[in-house]
DNA sequence: GACACCATACCAACCAGTCAGTATATTTCA
DNA sequence: TGAAATATACTGACTGGTTGGTATGGTGTC
C-alpha cells in the first residue's frame, strides 16, 4: 500500500463528503477514517477547506487517468473518438472501485456559495472539462460552431451529474449509462 | 403577508439549505432568518430534518402548481402537450424568485445516505416525478415502450438536475435553458 | 541540530435539541 | 352565561456534546 498520510487523509474527505457531504463531514472523523492524528491532518493541510481542494485536484487528475487508459484518443477518426470517450464516460460509475458519486459535482452544488476556494477551482474543472469535451464534438460534426460544440458539451457534463444525483438518490446506478446513452443518441443522429 | 411562523420557518430553510447546504444550515440561523424563536421551530418540528422534509413537500407541490399554471395539459394533442412542458422547465429556473437551485436535487444528493427520511421523501418524488414525464412521453411517442419513456423521462430529470447543478456551479444559469432544449430537439427528432 | 512528521491536550464557538414557563384561543359543562 | 379545562403558539435560557483549529512537545532522519 505504501499511502503516506496525506494520501490516505485525502482518500478518506473523499469517501466522506460523497457519504454525508463537506459539512457533514468532521475533521475528527475524517482523521479516524484515514487512522490518523489530527496533529497530522493539520500538517498537511492548513484547513478543512484546503483538504477538499487537494482531494478535488486529486479526484480529477484520477478521472483524467481513466480516462486516458480507455484509450479513446488513440481513435483514429475524431467521430471515433468521441463515440469512444462516450463509452467511457457511460461505464466510469461502475468501475470496481465503485466511487459512489461524484466529487466535484458534490462539492459543487453544496458549497459553491460559501466557500469560494473550492467554488472556484470547481468552476474552473467544469469550464476545463466542458473545452475539452467541445473540442471533441467540435472535431466530429465538423461544420458547427464552438459555441454550439460546448453548449452540446455543457449538456452533456449535465446529463452526467444529474445522472449520478439521480442514481444516488433513487439508488438506481445503471441511470448514469442509460442517460449517456440517450446523449450518445442524440449526438449520433447529428453526425449523419 | 400573514404568514404564519411555520411557512416563514419552511421558507428560510429552503434559502439556507440552497445557499449553504443542509449540514452547513443551523437551527439557529434558519430561526434567525425567519426572525423566529429557537422554541417556536421546535414546536412546529420535531428535528431538523423534519423540517427540511417539510420545506421539501412545500417546493415540490409549487412546483406542481407552477407547472400546471403553464397550461401545457390543455393542449390538444400529446406532442404539444410533451413540448409545452419542455418549454416550462426550461425556464423554470428564471422565475422572478427565482430560486438558485432545486431543493430536492441539492438535499437528495447531500443527504440521501445519512437521512432516511428525506432520502424515502426524495426517491419517491424523483420516482412519482419520472412516472409523470415517462405517461407525457409514451403518450407523444405512441409505440415506444414504458420502459424506453421511463428511461428518457429520467434523461430529462438528469439533463435537468445536472444543468442546475452546473449552472449553480460556474454562475451560468442560461445554462439550464440550453440543456433542456437539446433534450427536446433529442425528442422531436423521434417523433417525427 | 534542524527539519519534516506526527501525537495529545486543549480551546472558544457552535451544534441540535430540551425545558419550564407565558399568553391566548377554543372547548367543556354546571 | 361564565368559569374551569384544555390545546395551541411561542419564548429564550440551558445542556451535553461537537466543531474547526491551535499549542506544544516528541520522534525519526538527513
Amino acid at each position: 500500500m505504501a499511502e503516506n498520510n496525506q494520501f490516505k487523509l485525502a482518500k478518506a474527505v473523499h469517501e466522506l463528503v460523497l457519504e454525508r457531504g463537506y459539512s457533514g463531514t468532521s475533521v475528527d472523523s475524517i482523521c479516524e477514517k484515514a487512522g490518523v492524528s489530527k496533529g497530522s491532518f493539520f500538517h498537511h493541510f492548513k484547513s478543512k477547506e484546503d483538504a477538499a481542494c487537494f482531494a478535488l485536484d486529486a479526484w480529477m487528475s484520477a478521472m483524467k487517468e481513466m480516462a486516458l487508459a480507455s484509450e479513446y484518443e488513440t481513435k483514429s477518426t475524431p467521430r471515433e473518438r468521441l463515440l469512444s470517450y462516450l463509452d467511457f464516460l457511460a461505464g466510469v460509475m461502475e468501475s470496481p472501485e465503485a466511487p459512489k458519486g461524484c466529487l466535484l459535482g458534490s462539492l459543487a452544488l453544496e458549497v459553491s456559495q460559501t466557500h469560494h476556494q473550492v467554488q472556484s477551482k470547481a468552476s474552473n474543472y467544469f469550464r476545463f472539462w466542458a473545452e475539452g469535451i467541445a473540442n471533441l464534438i467540435g472535431d466530429a460534426l465538423g461544420a458547427d460552431s464552438l459555441e454550439e460544440s460546448t453548449s452540446l458539451a455543457n449538456h452533456l457534463i449535465s446529463s452526467l451529474e444529474g445522472a449520478i444525483l439521480l442514481a444516488k438518490a433513487t439508488g438506481n446506478p445503471p441511470l448514469v449509462r442509460s442517460s449517456i446513452l440517450h446523449f450518445k443518441q442524440y449526438i449520433e443522429s447529428r453526425l449523419v
